[in-house]
DNA sequence: TTGATATTAGACCGCTCGTCTATTAAAAAC
DNA sequence: GTTTTTAATAGACGAGCGGTCTAATATCAA
């Protein structure tokens, strides 16, 4: 008695109540999935697809490459967290602008313990592979934190205005040191598997801010 | 007519002069780097062998695999920062002890630079990696940070001690932020290629510690 | 109905990786 | 001085990878 495996029919499939609801969407989150676990270069175009359920034929309509869907991935990532950012960094019900950093920081924090620390940031990940990845990772890279700097920035500037934070402080370098800094809490809480890099950070970032 | 690509004899070779001096630890010198520079992953056994001109087979006579190979790369660099450490942490001669921990950071900056920022640092790098690591990478790159981090806490405490920082600071926990931050550092240094990370860092990190 | 397009299955290739076996020299044992 | 053991090497090997390709099948527009 053979086993059958459930074979697949090849080509298109028909379209079965759900249409299958967006193959590239659900690769694409299975890349971040996996990217932030593990790295690039560890991550396995097979594997992602497996972990989706998707064949591999299917990877190549979508994704011209392994390159392009890792560039595709660093970009997503970058602007999902920009959004993010400026969702609590507008948000009018908190007063002070530093508070709204803490609600950004702390959704960022519930972010990790719900993966249970197991996953880093995919921008930090893919930094430490840089020699391993293809050269035009690099300037992505950078530039989303460029980019998440200068939102941080412009909310110290606006806490600055606001007399939430001394006039001699340099916002844009604050901006800078907690990005350095935080990568650094999320790299430690992933390799420690708890959050207590992550408040160490925190702490000392915003005792910082405060008295010079 | 053939080119003879200088066909090695298979076998243990003749000692010919210099008795090829320690393959061994040719190899792990070479594996430093490309840890350092790429990851634990990314580094073929190959590319290891290939940079020291050593062949494919002597590398399973030198270690029992890959694994074995990264872990003592692991604790041989875990070791050599430690005496890093000392080495400047006990130099009599800077009676200040945060002069001290100022000389180990200026060495571990000159480092990079050497490198021209295109290695970081290896257990940083490796953490990064935890989720594609052998299980028991985990618990070795935290036993190096746990030591590093007890190294720099005696240091504060002894600067407390000595009227350096004022006698609220928790040393321990300021200990802690530094490699936290440090790292966080020397991931984004190297992303960047440039120290700018690395000062930036520094220099909230000592700001931090003097008012409070 | 016809053709064009979207989406899939899975074979295939070239390459690299980590491991293993066979081979040879040196050192130790007898 | 012969034999045995150990050190050190060369290269074969199988598995798996990323990437590509062909063939198959459904959908949609003309």
């Amino acid at each position: 008695m053979e086993i059958q495996p459930l074979p697949r029919r090849r080509g298109r499939p028909p379209r079965q109540g759900e249409p299958r609801q967006d193959t590239r969407e659900q690769l694409l989150r299975a890349g971040v999935a996996s990217l932030t676990e593990k790295g690039f270069v560890a991550t396995g175009i097979d594997e992602v697809l497996r972990s989706v359920g998707v064949p591999k034929g299917s990877f190549y309509h979508y994704f011209a490459s392994k390159e392009a869907f890792g560039a595709e991935l660093i970009d997503r990532y970058g602007a999902y967290f920009a959004k993010k950012l400026e969702r609590h960094l507008a948000d009018e019900t908190l007063p002070a602008h530093l508070d709204r950093l803490r609600a950004f920081i702390a959704d960022a924090q519930a972010g990790m313990a719900r993966h249970d620390y197991r996953r880093g940031c995919l921008i930090g990940n893919l930094g430490q592979e840089t020699g391993a990845l293809p050269a035009a990772y690099s300037n992505r890279l950078n530039a989303v934190f460029a980019d998440w700097q200068a939102r941080v920035a412009a909310c110290l500037k606006r806490a600055q205005a606001n007399g939430e934070i001394a006039a001699q402080v340099d916002c844009e370098r604050q901006a800078a040191f907690f990005w350095i800094g935080w990568e650094g809490a999320v790299l430690r809480a992933k390799l420690e598997r708890r959050p207590r890099p992550l408040e160490i950070f925190v702490e000392a970032f915003f005792a910082g801010l405060q008295q010079r």
